[in-house]
DNA sequence: AACTTTGTCAAACGCTTGTTTTACTTTGAT
DNA sequence: ATCAAAGTAAAACAAGCGTTTGACAAAGTT
């Protein structure tokens, strides 16, 4: 046992440090080179560790990569957690106003932005998910199956709610996606649209004044397509 | 000299089939692997040469990978030429109003989307747009001077026009951006949505539904910014 | 204090990488 | 027919890859 007393949190052992210290590296550098580009020689390096360490903490340096992508997944739900809560809540209630939704879809989308997607020290976890994405590995169904999809069908949930649209249409699933994909695609073309801007990043108050922009659009999106009408086919297309 | 008559295009000699089957065997394995997963000998494999046929023909893998990017710029405007012409004339005219200059844009990322990012043919493309994106090589300044800086210009003139906004303000590039991220989106995290629309694929008439969802979208967008104040920050902030 | 568990490290293992070399065949002009 | 140029192909090269090994140190238990 410990005989250590710690008022923070418990003080990880040794191996603890290690396996956290790999991890962190991992992160980085798998995100910055693709699952093939980081070497593992490269990772423990980074790490302050020996190469054998990935060996002797993760199995080998597949299952060290499924590790960070389950890292992945927590830190989402750890960031996201509470806007998550609510919309449970709203959703479990049954009852929520169009109103209601479409301001809890406004705390969602600036959050995202806000705490995910304008973070550089998040940056990495962006670069990885579109990595899998572009070439997806074995490990992407844990990024999907914990990540993607229910972020993904909880948003079609509350714009279904806000355009009085089933939210397992087709068509309620294909708006939903081109919202997300205003904020999203500030992840995947930030080095171009940083030259653009002639910016170093999109951090303090300028990650405020993007979320601006990205809330006043969905706010205008949504209320333009309330009157609008159904898609001809997609309306009555639903997924299984 | 060559000797023989050809009335479709002259005849490639057996060097220029090999390049040729070279880069397109590259642009696939690139766009996969990333410059650093796919090797020279998969590579070669695919376009049945030799391994050594590589060094022969463009010197290095590098500068196999530098024409293969210089192949995506040219494979851009020549799919969207004839919109970029048009677009070009509209700018030198000098006076176009508003809804010439929206028409002008709903035909641009209706074909943007139709031409270029539906394409499964064209998909390779894509992807090895966003890996430059996410770990920008050298060769990065190819893709994002002759390809993206004037597409994204283009767009941002245009839109300039529709809401009566300098285009070179910081404002009118953020709001131009946010509207390509709905369309670019699908590129990025291609494998999720088609997982949730439980589609194989986004070509023919889903394409056409899309683009349809797309376009309605873009004019929603417009029509409600502008009337949208300017943003307090972002309106007076110019690039250089 | 003796002993087991846990963690660290350098070296070595096969294997694959990009590139070069060398010998060879095909091509097109004289 | 001859010959230089253009193109092909297999083998060899050093360097780097993921993984394994075995000796060793540190920590925890009895």
């Amino acid at each position: 046992m410990k005989g250590t007393f710690s008022f923070l949190e418990p003080a990880p052992s040794r191996g603890d440090q290690a396996r956290t210290r790999l991890l962190a590296a991992a992160l980085e550098l798998f995100s910055d080179l693709g699952p093939h580009g980081a070497t593992v020689r490269a990772i423990a390096r980074a790490a302050g560790q020996n190469v054998a360490a990935i060996a002797y903490y993760f199995g080998s340096k597949e299952k060290l990569y499924e590790a960070v992508l389950e890292g992945i997944v927590g830190e989402l739900h750890g960031r996201m957690g509470d806007v998550y809560a609510e919309a449970h809540a709203l959703r479990a209630r049954g009852h929520a106003t169009p109103a209601e939704a479409e301001a809890l879809l406004d705390t969602f989308f600036r959050n995202l932005y806000l705490r995910m997607l304008s973070r550089s020290e998040v940056a990495a976890i962006g670069r990885l998910v579109v990595r899998e994405q572009l070439k997806p590995t074995p490990g992407f169904e844990i990024l999907y199956a914990r990540g993607f999809r229910p972020l993904h069908e909880m948003l079609c949930h509350l714009v279904g709610v806000v355009l009085g649209m089933d939210p397992k249409t087709r068509e309620t699933i294909l708006r939903t996606h081109l919202l997300m994909g205003q904020a999203y695609f500030f992840t995947m073309s930030r080095e171009a649209i940083l030259r653009r801007l002639g910016w170093k990043n999109l951090e303090g108050e300028k990650a405020e004044w993007v979320a601006d922009l990205l809330s006043e659009h969905l706010k205008v999106l949504l209320a333009g397509l309330k009157g609008a009408p159904p898609h001809p086919q997609l309306s009555h297309s639903k997924i299984a």
